[in-house]
DNA sequence: TGTATTTCCGAATATTCTCCATTGTTGTAC
DNA sequence: GTACAACAATGGAGAATATTCGGAAATACA
């Protein structure tokens, strides 16, 4: 004979919550006193909901955008890539050795015409091809085509699509 | 008869800028003293050298990644893009209103096969479709790509190629 | 060398965060 | 309806962190 009470067990997302991921999202170093007034909540409930959302796993991390001209990097370059094989094997191996040079911003693992694409930054045109030709290539890479990134731009809106009444 | 002073107007970034960006990078929510602490400066010498780096424009925003699965987009997707007319106009046009849809997440500007890259995410099909045909595609797109994202990895490295010595 | 400029540090001050007891709210049982 | 259990929110005190500032150390330049 089971009692199971549920009460609250609620583990769902409210408007709040929503709130705050969005606030974090457009400027993730916003404290937790700017975050609690932008909301309308105090502060020891906004750093308790922190905890809880990090405790869900809702982040995946926060990170710095840097303007990489001012860091000597001079190209930004879009890598589309096909494999021969696309087991599971070599699909996570590729990326796995992608993720080890630091040329390589992010990965894009796709079902489509591409199986990957690369976003990289590099210095210059030599610097890009020896990066393609001596870390990108592999036995198992069918083919390479480059893009120039002109322009990348992060929305600073965000899509969430919660149920709450 | 000018004889002006240059002095270190040093507006180079040295070894402690570059190691406090990919701090930052890793983790945009690093605390000044957890930062101060990983580079070995006093805490007062970290928040001076942020706020220069910041003046410098150094970093285009700190965003939060969020796991969209957790918030009921249960579809990302790579749409490339192809204009019909390439006018600095158009592509302006282009970018900005594709920004303010919540559904992209980043727009790339590219040259090469294709014109654009729109990285979206979707509550699920039938809501893909609808973007696409109802606010991505406009008189002057002529054509569109979609491939379903399987994964998304953020490279927690990142180029910096400075020159110092 | 001496002087001007900048960078760095540490201590004092100001601000923010965390903990916790209390209060308020909601779901469930009677 | 009342009573109770589980949880969420609050404000305040103490702890932790950030910022400011005077002066020391380092660097640039003549």
């Amino acid at each position: 004979m089971e009692n199971i009470r549920k009460y609250n067990q609620n583990n769902e997302l409210d408007k709040t919550d929503e709130q705050i991921i969005r606030l974090l999202q457009k400027n993730a170093r916003l404290s937790n006193k700017q975050i609690a007034a932008a909301v309308g909540i105090a502060e020891s409930t906004c750093s308790e909901r922190m905890r809880k959302l990090n405790k869900k796993k809702i982040f995946f991390g926060f990170h710095a955008f840097v303007d990489s001209s001012k860091l000597g990097t001079n190209i930004e370059a879009m890598v589309s890539i096909k494999l021969t094989k696309n087991t599971k094997e070599k699909v996570e191996d590729f990326k796995n050795s992608m993720l080890l040079l630091p040329e390589v911003i992010n990965t894009y693992h796709l079902a489509g015409h591409s199986d990957f694409l690369l976003y990289v930054a590099v210095r210059d045109k030599n610097h890009l091809r020896d990066l393609l030709m001596d870390h990108v290539t592999k036995d198992y890479v069918k083919s390479l085509e480059t893009s120039l990134i002109y322009d990348f731009t992060q929305n600073p809106l965000f899509p969430i699509y919660l149920n709450h009444e």
